[in-house]
DNA sequence: CCCATCCTTGCACGTTTGTTCATCCAGGTT
DNA sequence: AACCTGGATGAACAAACGTGCAAGGATGGG
């Protein structure tokens, strides 16, 4: 194709030689328009990469104070204070996304939780061809009252398909009825060898859940939940969950009855992945992100301004 | 400094949410130009960095032919037909700095030779800070009738300067006049010191010199031999050199005499270190380049157009 | 305290870029 | 063969962008 062949001339003019467009299309015998999508074409495929880096540490940024409290990388995504709800999901999901381009590889493994966020985060997904990598699904989300680009396999897809990875499904509830179902899949050798995959994930991608307030999260209003086990949570002392495992204000998360039927991680064994981002954007994932911060989740936070002014002023 | 947040969150705004400058300059309390002003900082201060990847090994351009006859990573510089000598340098030398910084990083040493093309290349250097790293001169160049930023100090400094790194002199001339001075002050620990830093280069950068045509090649304009010397060169079939070293076509090299003074790596020193980038550009560089390719001193080829089709038709 | 100098800012202008729309072409279908 | 359909193309327009310029503000030396 030799098209490809142009899209790359195209770029190497436009961004290593600083040409203009119209130069450009004189070269290739093509009118500017075309040159303009030749460009556009390479930033979408790939082929050409855009990275940020913060200035080593300094500037004492809502970054910087994030970074220095938690001891985690922070990137807070500037956002005017008047932006919705919605509009600041999606300017966190879209750095969010780029941020992950420039950080996953080839011979990478990535797992993926899934939700309203992380549902944004694959809208905004920039292409990266890599080689012998995976994604991974990390918790459940079988199930028929959920479809469309929402549905967790499309969004397992969107991942893979962007970055030419190799997709892990994992096909279960997001919580089973009963524990012991749980324990019986688990020994099975099709869903043993996801938890594997899981397992040698480099880099995990996940928002919180939040129990109540602003955008619903996913879940709590997809059904996968009965009246009775919200009811359950709240006397529990429960703020929110990670990868579906519910957690306490302090950050634990043993003896809630619901975990032991839930199919994300543990944090204990998230902390395992050695890259853990976090994407998170609205106030009232305030509580939750809290509790996430405290169990040791997160090494990555990427967090809109508003959201993340609201953390430090807790 | 309030400045180098903004140039942060303008990169960001504008690089990562794709917002409009207007938009930033709205959410920064500011003008578009400043905005416009501050995305232009985060370029030329490394904040933001913007690579190029060619699409995996396929696509049967120049660049590929390149490739397969010689092994060697080929990047062709497009350039139209009718471009006269110094504008193709200029487009090279551009492209080559560019990929350099994508190249160069932390705890790195970079060697550098000089002359016309260096000097072209280090014009157009884009900043990138790292730490831990080093430039270091690869071959002699004091001598009084140069100076300006063609005196390869200054060359070093701006090299050094872009990326923050250590700068590593090398006080000697280009060719002694004595073999028995050099093997003299190879001894001396302030000089094999230098050496040490020069075996360590993780990457080394240079471009071929001509005997003839063309631009003048510093080595052979600028004094540091006399006519007598060129004469004999001739007599040896010799066709261009790499760092002070000349090579005859086939690529070899022992038995000229000029190179027992010369200062600069033997290709057999060159080829110890991992990466070796070669600039070329200018059609009377053919010949010296066919003979680096040769005696195998060559990694990564940055070359314009027209030489490169010059150099596969050959 | 004043002045010279350097650096920064916003405006205005011209240039460069993205995108819509009508058109065209290739490939496959009836 | 005629027809449809999806994708590519260039013209034209509107939006976005870069930069020279003059004004304003800080800095440091007298």
């Amino acid at each position: 194709m030799q098209r490809e062949q142009d899209v790359l001339t195209a770029a190497s003019m436009y961004y290593l030689q600083d040409m203009t467009m119209e130069a450009i299309a004189k070269h290739l015998h093509t009118s500017r328009s075309t040159v303009s999508r030749l460009v556009k074409r390479a930033r979408e495929t790939g082929v050409v990469e855009i990275t940020l880096r913060p200035p080593q540490g300094r500037a004492p940024g809502l970054g910087q104070q994030i970074t220095a409290r938690y001891g985690i990388d922070a990137w807070v995504v500037p956002v005017p204070d008047v932006t919705s709800q919605i509009d600041r999901l999606d300017q966190v999901s879209m750095t969010a996304a780029r941020l992950l381009s420039t950080w996953f590889d080839s011979e990478m493994v990535l797992g993926v939780a899934w939700g309203t966020t992380l549902a944004a985060v694959a809208q905004h997904l920039t292409r990266k061809p890599t080689r012998g990598s995976a994604v991974v699904q990390l918790n459940g989300a079988a199930n028929t009252r959920t479809s469309g680009v929402h549905y967790a396999g499309d969004l397992i897809a969107a991942f893979a398909d962007a970055y030419g990875a190799h997709a892990h499904y994992f096909p279960v509830p997001a919580f089973f009825d009963y524990a012991e179902t749980r324990s019986a899949m688990w020994r099975e050798r099709s869903i043993s060898r996801v938890l594997d995959v899981q397992r040698r994930a480099d880099v995990a991608l996940f928002s919180v859940g939040a129990i109540s307030g602003g955008l619903p999260s996913h879940v709590y209003s997809a059904g996968y939940l009965e009246p009775g086990d919200i009811e359950t949570l709240d006397a529990e002392g429960v703020v929110g969950d990670v990868c579906t495992v519910f957690l306490r204000a302090d950050g634990t998360y043993s003896d809630i009855a619901l975990n032991d039927r839930a199919t994300g991680p543990t944090p204990a064994e998230l902390r395992r992945i050695p890259q853990r981002v976090c994407v998170v954007a609205g106030d009232n994932k305030v509580a939750p992100l809290h509790a996430a911060l405290r169990a040791g989740v997160v090494t990555h936070l990427v967090i809109d301004e508003v959201t993340a002014r609201a953390l430090v002023e807790r």
